[in-house]
DNA sequence: CGATGTATTGACCAGCTTCAAGTAACGTGG
DNA sequence: CCACGTTACTTGAAGCTGGTCAATACATCG
């Protein structure tokens, strides 16, 4: 997200708006997460951008059985992936933050899909379906990028199965706090005590495979061993993070590596 | 797998043998569930192919931690693809069949990475790690295949996610072996008797999250309710395929549709 | 103000894990 | 051929982790 609270949410255009940002000024790319890119990709990315969707807190951004959504860049604001069993019950995959492309599996499998809620207010760039193939056509790097980019969120995924499969709750919270940080760290103006953790228990709960109450207990334990600070709408704080990896069995520090955007 | 035992373990060659299958003579193209290529397109996958590796079962293909490994298509045989814990505990990410491209995730990610171990005699196709970029570069089209096949395992481990974090002990391992049938079922040649479900219990624990003890029970569960017959080294049967649907909550059928092949 | 959604706490219980021991199948070497 | 080791599979009993149910507190919001 870039930070500051004026032109976040700027009431102006507030659906779809053809215009949007021009890609060569997008904000994300001055942050260095983000691996830079020739003049010339950015061209090719900015023609097949199609729109620009703002959104609220809690809209759907793909539903799940979508077989052709679009796909979306995500500009500013969280969202999370999921899949749901038809008697309710919901396991989110993955979160999704700013720089993340989404709708790549619903594009290639016909197998059941995912899909992607909101979790605050902000913005993604649309692409048409079948952008991947005039991507890969028109420049090659850009078809690497997108491959790059879908090994990444595998790994994320294959990380998050390690956790639902084999870490105890303390172990598993103790783990998504921690990748959490990490990831969003890039995103979060320096001073600025917005509530940039923008989950519900429920929401954790969720990922984790575990039930509301008992991940309310867990965080509660952390929060009792000073591993972490965490009130509702709050920033999230983590006084000792060498700890919570200790504690997670997580290796630490994690180093990310620049990324491609599209 | 090309089944006819004569030819498959070949003891000739066993090891690395830089000759190979000519990627024209793929015995895999063959099968109607991978998408036809062109012969311009096998010509490159074969110039990239660097050489074909035998194996037997409990081998490493890739180890936890390589970050240059090489890509393997699998041609023959299974293996899996599992991340650890750092006290030993271990989680069975996805099943390698014959066509799945394995390496990616290592080569895109300096992120914490997986492991690949065979659980059959069988061979995989080697590409170097620099193929991808190549592949991007030379032609479009088989860029576009391996962002595909990468979207396709994202989906699976998504569903494996969603089976872990939600479904209960039957739940999942009715899951898992329908899963795994419908996989499997292209590769297994009409009515050969062969072991085809090469797995042990423990696997399957792994996969799934739960103790060997607790599948153990379940398995026989399912027996009793006359849902699965399945003895070690036996093949597996699966009389009631819908009832073990609506067990697993999962719907059913499943339909794959054509996958590229590289 | 209720109304709604979220967090918190207690009590109870079950699904699953752990520990332990025994059986079956298979390969090895004497 | 059998004794033996090894690996996989079975089965029983005990107990813990985490789930379910339920009630209360605490917000924010119209």
């Amino acid at each position: 997200m870039s930070k500051d609270g004026n032109d976040a949410l700027e009431p102006a255009a507030r659906c779809d708006s053809t215009s949007g940002v021009d890609c060569h000024a997008c904000p994300l790319r001055r942050l260095d997460v983000f691996r830079p890119a020739t003049p010339l990709e950015i061209d090719v990315i900015d023609r097949l951008k199609q729109s620009e969707r703002w959104f609220e807190a809690g809209e759907h951004l793909l539903r799940e059985g979508d077989d052709d959504g679009p796909l979306y860049t995500m500009l500013e604001g969280w969202a999370f992936r999921y899949k749901t069993l038809s008697d309710g019950r919901r396991q989110i995959l993955n979160f999704v933050l700013p720089g993340d492309f989404i709708g790549l599996q619903q594009k290639m499998t016909d197998a059941a899909s995912h899909g992607v809620e909101t979790l605050t207010p902000g913005r993604a760039c649309r692409f048409r379906r079948d952008a991947i193939l005039t991507l890969h056509q028109e420049l090659p790097s850009l078809g690497y990028d997108v491959t790059w980019l879908s090994a990444r969120e595998n790994a994320w995924v294959d990380d998050n199965l390690l956790t639902v499969g084999q870490r105890t709750a303390v172990e598993r919270v103790a783990a998504l706090l921690l990748t959490l940080q990490l990831r969003a760290a890039p995103f979060v103006a320096g001073d600025q005590a917005e509530p940039w953790l923008p989950l519900t228990q429920q929401h954790v709960a969720d990922a984790l495979g575990l039930s509301l109450v008992h991940t309310q207990r867990t965080l509660q334990l952390l929060r009792r061993r000073g591993l972490c600070e965490w009130k509702r709408g709050q920033r999230l704080q983590l006084p000792d993070l060498p700890g919570l990896a200790r504690v997670a069995h997580l290796r630490w520090p994690l180093s990310l590596g620049p990324l491609p955007l599209l």
